[in-house]
DNA sequence: CTGAAAGCGCTTACAG
DNA sequence: CTGAAAGCGCTTACAG
């Protein structure tokens, strides 16, 4: 059993001499080509699994064009949406024969160029990417030199490179039109970093969408953040000192939409009650916040698994095309009619435009 | 800039000529090896940088004894856990100029030897596996076959592998004591799968430590899970549903947690107030739930790092011992006193041995 | 410190 | 349908 442990792993040559066979037949039995007979296929199979034997992929990735390998790579592997991409993209590469070298980029430019470098020097036959930066070093090389590659998630100007992304608009559009059905119009937005195309995106169509339904949106409502929870906690912070406070918050990604639940909760403002929030990307526990998170989500899983048979067809030669999923909005909780609203919208409009109400913080208007 | 789009990639042969040296040369050159004149050093450095050149990581591997990979095998990429596990084994490797190959086994024995086969082809270094399965399969062969590997979070029994574990028994020591002094003796345990090593040490620890504690605990008590989501909501309905049910619930596993939380409150029971509970593993959003969950947490991050290093000690011929870290109670607002506490535990304990309560359900003793 | 040469384990035209 | 042979891109003793 544990006999041959120290000894030499049995080569393919090995198994043709254990089939009798010369070592090309044996290795076309192996990669299933046509033009072998029956009973060598089979006493070559026999061989295999009486040596236990392994073939080399080092040996054959560089005899042959492909090494069987492509590279997925995230932004952050512990973001739950990027783990269910990874995870998905996997299983289909997978299906397909292939073996995924992982890299998380871990939100640095730095890491995710170490990661490519590496995987170009494995040859990996395609890459998966939900890429960061603004499209120089190793990416651009790598889509330069024509190796297959499909984005995820995010997109980079300049690059054509086909995409699975998803839309922003028809969730953002649910979501504002919620809102307003309760009487807010007075939205803050915690916008992503404007150097991702998913940031840009949905600050973009926040304020479009918003303009469309007659929200005013001044800058002061827009507090700018990075994706990460801290930054959620802080555009929360910020939009809730303003004089004139927002009754309701968007983040443009969960852990900002986490960190922005931190913020109110040490702020002493009850979600729902006090500050209604809607965050981007659904969360396996958001039903368990107190209240339940209403968001924006996204199917990261069919994301994942669309942009991993993109890939395959890149790879096959073909070219296809972008996709685009859309996005829903989940009504859960933590959205309730401002406590103190206003009835009259064009008012508050009015107000909010011209000179900030005094510092009172809160408007008692009861 | 995207003119060698489609030309061959330069070889090290490429390097040779441009820095005027001999292949061999080059080689030792680029490998760091000592005795290579400074002049040459730099000569072939230039050439490389001047070519774009890329070390084929297949010829190298086929010619040298290692291949620069490591595997990293994990239960479920999607569980919090795992993910830190993996990011930070990740950075370990990275930073010993490994690059990780990510199998993502989802639970399923299947899926582990299938990547583990594909791991042996690509003739990782060295495999850091959080393993399923009773030892039988792949892991048992690649074990045999002498390959430095490392466990982490869970063991084999039969085999004999460094690991990096956490102890359950401070965490679980000092749950017990806390949900004591809040006047719980009657505790529903919602275990992990007894075929892991860490479903076993769970509910042996938690059992001794109850014994210890004075607390009783008929088997009704212990509700039998799988580190899923699902059986974690059953099992805590199951444990609500006895005719003495339990005031405190601990689960095994994060995933498990957030299944009793969701069966509580479609049982209409509010955590803190009608029922505590505590749950292994901590989460990233545990704090913003309703009340905040009290977790026995590990050090995931610790787990991984050590694990890669551990891992990096035994390619690197060494034999390190094997780490088992403490865990330990963070608490937040998910354990209260019981509402309909008794005075005397050891009344209760009587009680709860002998003749069970007609089925109220609650026991009314205000 | 350097070069020439063998060879890692495969795949794949090329003849037959 | 099959065998003999070339060669993928490197590393590494072996001489010098």
């Amino acid at each position: 059993m544990a006999g041959g442990a120290r000894s030499a792993r049995p080569t393919i040559r090995d198994v043709a001499a254990a089939a009798g066979v010369s070592l090309g037949t044996a290795s076309r039995a192996l990669n299933g080509h046509k033009n072998v007979s029956p009973g060598n296929v089979e006493r070559v199979r026999m061989a295999v699994s009486q040596l236990g034997f392994q073939l080399n992929a080092h040996a054959r990735s560089l005899r042959s064009a492909h090494s069987g390998t492509i590279g997925v790579l995230v932004s952050d592997i512990r973001n739950p949406f990027f783990a269910e991409i990874a995870r998905a993209a996997e299983m289909v590469a997978l299906e397909n024969g292939y073996v995924t070298l992982l890299a998380n980029a871990d939100e640095s430019v730095g890491q995710q160029d170490t990661y490519l470098r590496g995987m170009v020097s494995h040859r990996i036959d395609g890459l998966l990417a939900a890429p960061q930066g603004d499209g120089t070093g190793s990416l651009k090389e790598i889509v330069a030199s024509g190796l297959p590659v499909v984005f995820v998630d995010r997109t980079i100007d300049g690059l054509d490179v086909p995409s699975v992304t998803s839309d922003s608009r028809p969730g953002l559009r649910e979501a504002l039109a919620h809102l307003r059905s309760l009487g807010h119009n007075r939205i803050g937005f915690i916008a992503g970093p404007q150097a991702t195309s998913t940031g840009r995106e949905r600050l973009v169509v926040f304020l479009s969408e918003a303009r469309e339904a007659g929200i005013p949106q001044p800058s002061e409502l827009v507090a700018q953040g990075d994706f990460q929870s801290r930054s959620g906690e802080v555009g929360a912070h910020l939009l809730m000192s303003l004089a004139n406070p927002p009754t309701a918050l968007i983040a443009a990604d969960s852990l900002m939409g986490v960190g922005a639940l931190v913020a109110l909760k040490a702020l002493g403002l009850r979600v729902g009650r006090d500050v209604s929030v809607i965050a981007f990307d659904d969360l396996p526990y958001a039903s368990l916040f107190d209240p339940g998170l209403t968001v924006i989500d996204q199917d990261a899983e069919a994301m994942g698994r669309l942009a991993g048979e993109g890939l395959i067809a890149v790879i096959g030669g073909e070219r296809p095309a972008s996709v685009v999923l859309p996005t829903r909005l989940v009504v859960r909780g933590s959205c309730r009619a401002p406590a103190l609203a206003r009835k009259s919208p064009i008012q508050a409009t009015e107000r909010s435009q011209g000179i900030p109400a005094p510092h009172t913080g809160r408007q008692d208007h009861l």
